[in-house]
DNA sequence: AATGAATGAGTATTCATTCAT
DNA sequence: AATGAATGAATACTCATTCAT
């Protein structure tokens, strides 16, 4: 198959891999079935990619630099904003706001950009698949999924953080609210993504019946987290 | 190697396989690996088993039949005998407690539930990645990560259910009700299972203090959903 | 080894397969064996055939074709021939001549064809072993010697037969027609094609006198069927 | 399964492997196989047999020691007596009667020894088969087929040979007469044998009318060899 | 850009055979 | 006589990758 365009085959080839990878597996998934859903040979594969791995990094890359430009773009137009506004002040173990009406600008911030980052799943979800399948193993890519939850963390070395850490140097969370965020919020929206399919066919809703359902949920989540003028997830037992 | 006693083998092939297909996948396991570490020839697994996906079968079945043990024994002890009290009343999308009283009763049953859930899945947390790996692909296990949420669900064919259908013939759940429980309470435990190592050293905690973390935030997220004398799922916009 | 032209890599894994098959038989004969013996890889044996059995199947349907087109030229150019020209009628079992004349032209015409059909097994001994083999086993080929011996005969499926009935709608052999034709007309040429190089090493003739010798016998069976100015098979005990 | 009697085991084992060999092949058969359809394990063929080919091997050995003595039988009731009478004489490339009378005596012999050789190879056929497969490949039986022929041969080495041979020391075949007796007498009767089941399905005739119709075939084959006072096989062109 | 022939190391599985009990 | 666990070499087949054109 001769083609002028050269990108729309290189396209081919990364949508071929990313159904294929997604249902089956990267290991279970052989480049002639990769050429064959393509339309395109075997040998062309290697013309755009160095190897089957080299296409499952770019896959992968790929979403974590969306992720990143959607995390980085939450963190910058809501808690940087506020922090240079003066509503909000990040204290050891929680973020502390000036008013009622600060939380709820915040909380309204918190929950749309987990709508957006739901939206950016399950338009993505098989590679989210991909990813959490890559990440269950020992691969180059077994830390994915904790970068993805780094992303609006508190590691020395990633973009987001950054961007908090010069806004406020006191900033840092506190465990219980990292394995909340990650375990409850995070977590959940993955698997959201990665079972979409399979949980759509046994709920018997539509798309937006379940994802309306979903982000009930979540609000349910978030608001145990808001009381009073904080967010806190306090260390004494509750 | 001469061993009157087969089962030990037996054991010896099983223990290699779920640390094997646990840490690089189950296609990207070799029988020549799994032999070499259970310290058996690679014909011999195929005295045991039929094939390495009857390995896997075996590995997925086994803890399938534990887990719905372990529901099964929470229904009786919790939701049933307090419906035969008279204590708790399944209306169409809630639980309705007779009092304050019943409702701490229930609520301490439902956390050491999860409790217990939660050191079952921890303990068998290998095999908890081998069901998280082959439940997103289009494997023979595809939906068993759908069958444990629904071992505590509705469907007419589950055991769990009918022991509840016949204590309470009006019992089912609502959409919300199911989306909650499945991906921030079912999902949220599973991955913390199947990621804990992991999860661990990035938190440097111990074990101790990440189990408490865990259990704490799923405790606020439970506390969330009960209200005066219900246990519910609001359907209007909160 | 790279070659421009795949058909003769083609040639070369089905000629190691002709002469592997009819020595050691199929089962015997290793993938291995067949590479080595062709000069290629094993793993370019699948890429010209889906599997060992594929080749097999191969090599006995060619043989069954160019068989089919042998018959169906003796059909062609003796019996329909015939029966146009008014000197051949065909009766329930037996075939009625004209006159004596018609007798000696078909007589040729039976013999030339054995005489080709001699050639033609002989040439292809290899295969005929092979198929010789695959027609005593419980297997695809099972009944391809059968359809050897129909290939003159009468099934409504055959295309030689359909020639004939054409021709003359009375047509049908007699029982006995068939069994003589099938155990001591064809079964011995295939036989002798089949054994030819042990037979010629005890026998210590040359590939002429083997021959010649083969056919007399055949002249002398045929012979005993061509009596008066019929050829029969009578039903009444000899 | 604990049995009193070895040799009730054996002879299980053996009808087991006749079964097998004769439906699949030798090469195809697995011990396994053998072994469950003998209602054995694996291990106690091995107390019986040294290997799977010594099965093989005590199958075609008593086939072929069965065969002798009915080949043996026939040369002393038959070709041996009648010399012994003076009622044949054996020249160098035909047999010599004294009379009509001789000949009727001896045509009758002939029949009736086929006759029986065909009752045997019919009991035997499952045997035969396997023999015959065997014969057409490079293996330790690839003679066996042609040693029957022999049995009523001129090899040197042969016991029925032996006693024809001192009953008259000129006894010869000519080569023609070898060729006629190997591929039109003998070969039909163990294709018969060979492929009885598959011929009488798809003759649709009875058990009886099919051996009759066979040896109606065969008188009429040995009738042409018959004439006037000789049997005989002419080297000049017929 | 694209093809398709070719490679070779690897993979699950089989199987005749052994052997301690 | 009989079992069943164990072996290890072999087997059909796969597949990522290379490469000349």
């Amino acid at each position: 198959m001769k083609n002028d365009d050269g990108q729309e085959t290189r396209e081919r080839i990364i949508n071929a891999s990313i159904q294929l990878f997604s249902q089956k597996g990267y290991d279970a998934t052989t480049t002639g079935e990769i050429a064959s859903m393509a339309g395109v040979t075997k040998g062309l594969i290697y013309y755009y990619f160095e190897s089957k791995e080299e296409i499952l990094n770019h896959l992968v890359d790929s979403l974590m630099k969306d992720a990143t430009t959607i995390a980085m773009d939450f963190v910058h137009t809501g808690i940087v904003q506020m922090i240079r506004d003066g509503k909000l002040d990040i204290e050891t173990d929680r973020l502390r706001f000036i008013d009622g009406g600060a939380i709820r600008d915040f909380s309204r911030k918190v929950i749309d950009y987990y709508e957006r980052a739901l939206d950016f799943v399950l338009e993505k979800r098989a590679v989210i698949r991909i990813l959490m399948l890559e990440s269950l193993k020992d691969s180059k890519h077994h830390n994915d999924l904790f970068r993805l939850m780094e992303l609006t963390g508190d590691g020395e070395d990633n973009p987001v953080f950054k961007t908090i850490y010069e806004a406020d140097r006191d900033f840092t969370y506190s465990g219980d609210m990292s394995v909340f965020k990650f375990f409850f919020s995070i977590v959940p929206l993955i698997n959201f993504a990665a079972h979409y399919e399979e949980y759509k066919v046994i709920s018997s809703m539509s798309d937006r019946e379940l994802k309306d359902s979903f982000l009930r949920s979540f609000k349910i989540i978030f608001a145990s987290l808001v009381s009073g003028s904080e967010i806190l997830l306090r260390n004494d037992k509750t």
